[in-house]
DNA sequence: TTTTTTGTGTGTCTTTTCAACACATTGGGT
DNA sequence: ACCCAATGTGTTGAAAAGACACACAAAAAA
């Protein structure tokens, strides 16, 4: 057993008053990608006292929409702003609750959550997913208490309740937006390479493209800068330095990178 | 005033007794489309004592998921069994719901509402889209006692709270998914003919498209069944009938009509 | 300093896809 | 029997996608 320790103030008062403040039996979680070292990533949090991790998630304050909540969410964890933000899917099984996370999170202070408390009520949760730069997030400082670590789309596990499935659906929602709509701007630091971005694409398409037509096709949607300066400091030829130009990519995002039909 | 009439059972029990069967403050909302006379149609129900419309929308149970939901609310609607049913959007504005409406429902009864009734609360509604014959469809079989009818997609009006937003977000999606996914299994009788389909991408995508290019685009995705019959009765010439390659229409709704990169 | 290594920049050619168009065919109307 | 209008099918040129070759530059090795 472990000793008693003092209950934080807004822990204890979610407990008692949960159902008050927010919106019952829904939540929203987050699947934040990062790519870094040529990796796609996504941010989990480790759940106390046990080897489990769990996308981070939230409740619904009762007058502001999903949106917003999973946007709060999203600043706590990563104090980043410059994040690209979409719903992508509802889940909705009925036993896809597992209240001894509650339970156990609670025992730590020395309480049992009473069975009718609205914490261990079914939950949906809706799905959003993010962009994010990985070099903006400091996990250290933004993070909560409990631990915080970018884990490799490729070595999932041990991921609490439906969260795997979560992050599937949310990785083939990503997928298919790549095909007609711009992203990078949210996954790579201002200034890129073009082998950067290419990298980004294969990893998150898992599979390799062509060098040259890459280029020529991302050139065509006319959504980059090219810069004067190079990256130098490689073993080899030093690349370009692109940026995205704002508006044409917010214009893409908008009507898409083709016209459809 | 009007006299008061009895109180269906059903409608009796949902007020008192809803906030234990249902999942409270989350419902399901169905765009169900149809295809007529070459207009595309939503299927809106009369809401009664009001000139507004509403969606065809439900509550969740405790025990079923947010589909099987939707589709237990398509099926009541439409007593229609083959149906293509896409979840697409969850609604969330906090100022979205209008107590009015189910205030008036049960006046009708001469019942007030209480003011903490769960029926009052805010609801967040997740949205599917359904796509479905139109000719299988019996309005006045299936349909409640509130009246039902098939409304042309460019003259919505006097949709009530936000489902015209709702509405215009699944044609939307509707569009965004045919441009990678087959449709049209649904949406059209077992054999049609290739104008026909034409007819009814035109009429989605709101733009006409070449006769002969879009057949051999058609015939290329290797979905449909070319008839021996031809549609007699027509002033002229008699189209081919088709009906769609169901094993390999299932694929395509699986892997896409394209590899995508 | 020179050479080697290797990733990057850019051009060309081929193949495939897409888009625009022309003509023959057929069923019903007159 | 003839005409009309919509359907069936083929062709052609333009555009995009895919495959490939060579030149260049920065760091590391010699």
């Amino acid at each position: 057993m472990s000793k008693k320790k003092s209950i934080p103030a807004n822990i204890k008062s979610d407990l008692e008053k949960g159902d008050k403040i927010y919106q019952p039996g829904i939540s929203v979680d987050c699947t934040i990608f990062g790519f870094h070292e040529n990796v796609l990533k996504v941010l989990l949090l480790k759940i106390k006292h046990s080897n489990k991790w769990a996308l981070p998630g939230g409740f619904i304050y009762k007058d502001e929409t999903i949106e917003n909540a999973a946007y709060r969410v999203l600043q706590e964890r990563t104090g980043v702003d410059n994040i690209f933000l979409q719903q992508f899917n509802a889940f909705s099984d009925p036993n896809r609750s597992d209240i001894t996370i509650h339970q156990n999170r609670y025992l730590e202070y020395g309480i049992k959550i009473p069975k009718d408390n609205w914490l261990l009520q079914r939950f949906i949760t809706i799905g959003f997913y993010a962009l994010i730069d990985f070099t903006e997030v400091d996990l250290g400082d933004a993070i909560s208490n409990e631990g915080a670590e970018w884990v490799d789309i490729n070595k999932l596990s041990n991921l609490m309740m439906d969260h795997e499935t979560i992050v599937l659906k949310a990785l083939e929602s990503l997928r298919t937006q790549l095909a007609y709509l711009p992203i990078g701007r949210n996954l790579l630091p201002k200034k890129f390479t073009m082998p950067e971005l290419q990298k980004l694409y294969e990893t998150i398409l898992d599979q390799k493209l062509d060098r040259r037509n890459f280029q020529r096709k991302m050139i065509g949607f006319g959504i980059l800068n090219k810069l004067t300066e190079t990256r130098k400091g490689g073993a080899h030829k030093a690349p370009f330095l692109y940026t995205f130009n704002d508006k044409k990519y917010q214009k893409a995002l908008k009507e898409g990178l083709y016209g459809s039909w």
